[in-house]
DNA sequence: AAAAGGAAGGAAAACCTTTTCCTATCCGGG
DNA sequence: CCCGGATAGGAAAAGGTTTTCCTTCCTTTT
């Protein structure tokens, strides 16, 4: 407590020193000049000399046009099109239709037009063209769950898809809170987003949103409930076959299925999987049955025991998530069981953190989310443009070979 | 090869089985219930019966008034101030101000309108608005290294802060490309966005956005190198302090230091304090030096057996982070060493994922990074709202006192 | 040579909200 | 009875862009 009380105002002082400007621009040659520019931009260009009059249809308020060229122009309001058609000599009308590809123009006009708003380094209001347009090149990003490890490689891999057709992202975490998400998604609504993209914590499907929103909505890792609705998902199935098989075709035959509640979709389907592609090689599962559990690594230890008491002949593990993998690889290790000599371990989910970290390295399979949330943001643009899909659409997962599984 | 095609064409039917909702609903016993109420609360209620004909101004192209009532409006555009102000019998602008408590209206005008908004689920254009204000009630998160553990609380908690004021948060990654940064950059001014919050992975202090932006920025994690510019921070000192001293007062006096590499701010800052706070208590570093190397286990274990080398009589060790502890408290198991009878065990972030499945759970120092978005979020607030501060502010740490360091 | 047609670009409306200014009504007072 | 003032609410402009329609001028054809 006292300790805690002295160490932060001593800290002010330590902290802020390391950080201040003397030391660590010192580290950016690159950047005094931008600095500096900064000042002045501000200090020097701000009041605005304003326009005689209007002269001929230039805005009244802003001074953009005396701006030194190419400099950026701090504190004085962006330039609009009537900025770019002034200076180009023409009307506003004609100025968007040359910036726009639209109407019959003069080659040497649209020029013109380009040269100005590109000396003015013109860029169109959003909100002025979404007002008209009744849509605001942006879509909501509702993850119904906390973001966490799952939603945010679908989060970047939407960003992705949605980047290079200037749509932006808007993000809202409903944290599980149905309250919470009608709001957001009220707000979204009111904002003219031009869709939505909803994604959960994991694979679990989930009912619709509520009232069915009226713009486009795509779920990607956990689908909705509702078939009429578009979603994106792992292939949960064949992951679960890719894992399996691949033990098997390194010659194992005894292999024992470890994994989360019986209750959770990614487990129940990975498990069934795993016996179906068993069987279809003649085999059962070791142990006889899918030991389900936690999604943890404590979990994992104490199934491992259960497994080397009920069938010391295993040879070969495979886990419904990589953080029970990895607490089997603890307990084999010091039960002196080698991995993968005497039992291959192969994990799900490919979570580097823990896969590359574990003793040895996880064979894992990966559920592919960014390009999960690329296919979802496409099916998304899809819908937007007027070609809407229905139903799960399927990505298909990958096999992560590391020393877990091969000698 | 062969096994991943048949795996996907099976795949297709047999994914989306298991994931429709009879299975899967029947495990959650607490699902079923807002399942329903989904179904539910959109047929029943809110029937708004429409304004007859244009009485005044209504406008012309939409047919929202035949939509069946509660239904989902799908298709029909969201309703106007115009809308309201028919309904109510009033011009917009009196509609406008009595939604906004302006101007001089009969209490019973206003009523009327505010019960017309009510029975529309109007909900002002905030397009409309921004244009009109030259602003948009955004902000933009730009995260300069890829969104991960450390800054998605600070997200987060920007969030929190930014939702009470209608303050919707665009989420812009930059991977730590420049190139990338500037784009975002430009789209989010391009977007009129009312300020921006940079984040960055860790705490060590960036260059300034480039170019200066003319809105207000403030940012989170990492400082910005110039000290005009707004930055909230975790107290990096405070919290190292904080680990020393639990440790000494538990009386341990040989107290060793493992962190990350030197030229971290991170470690740098931590390493520092740890020394200085031994000192203020006639204490030297056990083994002489800090321990600098990755932000691993790996490392962990490879420098818990250094120093059980170079001082077998080490009676604590502080850990630059909790990987590195569990990868310390690993080796020290093995080396059948206990913990904490033997060597207590600090780490550094509470990380739960690894803090806490670590054996035994670390003892650790909490960042309160929410807090730090929090903070940060206000601090933009009140810039936006034109009280711009400046400089470095600290957020302090907490002190989390699990198994690993305590009898 | 005159009219028709086409090409180029201007004018203006529309999108929706906020705000300013103005009008109309009603009251009391002279 | 008329006027001034207060009060309630209407009218209109502004904000930036897109799109439709229209004007003007030039070219071509008969």
């Amino acid at each position: 407590m006292a300790e805690l009380e002295a160490a932060r105002t001593e800290d002010l002082g330590s902290s802020a020193q390391p950080q201040s400007a003397g030391d660590a621009v010192e580290s950016f040659p690159a950047e005094p000049a931008p600095g500096d520019q900064a000042d002045d931009g501000n200090g020097g260009a701000s009041p605005p000399p304003r326009a005689v009059k209007k002269a001929g249809a230039a805005s009244t308020r802003r001074q953009s046009g005396s701006a030194p060229p190419g400099q950026r122009q701090s504190g004085s309001a962006p330039p609009t099109l009537g900025d770019v058609a002034a200076l180009a000599g023409v009307t506003v009308g004609t100025a968007s239709k040359a910036l726009n590809n639209r109407g019959r123009l003069r080659p040497e006009t649209r020029q013109r037009v380009l040269e100005a708003a590109e000396q003015l380094n013109f860029q169109p209001n959003p909100l002025a063209r979404g007002l008209l347009a009744g849509r605001s090149w942006t879509v909501g990003l509702l993850t119904t769950d906390s973001i966490g490890r799952f939603s945010i490689p679908v989060l970047l891999g939407a960003e992705d898809a949605l980047g290079p057709e200037q749509i932006s992202v808007l993000l809202c975490d409903s944290r599980g809170d149905v309250i919470r998400e009608q709001h957001h998604l009220r707000t979204l609504l009111a904002r003219r987003i031009d869709g939505i993209i909803v994604t959960g914590r994991r694979t679990d499907p989930r009912p619709p949103l509520a009232g069915r929103p009226s713009v486009p909505t795509v779920y990607a890792l956990g689908p909705s409930t509702d078939p009429r609705d578009a979603s994106v998902v792992p292939d949960e199935a064949g992951g679960a076959r890719l894992a399996v098989a691949h033990l098997i075709d390194s010659g194992r035959t005894r292999i024992a299925h470890i994994t989360g509640p019986a209750h959770h979709a990614a487990a129940a389907v990975r498990a069934e999987q795993a016996r179906l592609r068993l069987a279809e090689s003649g085999l059962e599962l070791c142990g006889g049955r899918t030991y389900h559990g936690e999604w943890t690594e404590l979990w994992g230890r104490h199934a491992a025991g259960l497994i080397l008491r009920a069938d010391p002949d295993c040879d070969a593990i495979f886990c419904g998530n990589d953080l029970i993998a990895r607490g089997v690889a603890d307990a084999l290790r010091e039960a002196a069981v080698r991995i993968p000599e005497d039992v291959a371990l192969v994990g799900y989910d490919n979570w580097e953190l823990i896969a590359a970290a574990s003793r040895p390295p996880l064979t894992t399979v990966d559920l592919n989310l960014a390009e999960i949330g690329r296919i979802a943001a496409l099916r998304l643009l899809d819908a937007i443009g007027g070609r809407p899909t229905a139903g799960i659409e399927t990505v298909p997962c990958r096999l992560i070979v590391r020393q877990s599984s091969v000698i």
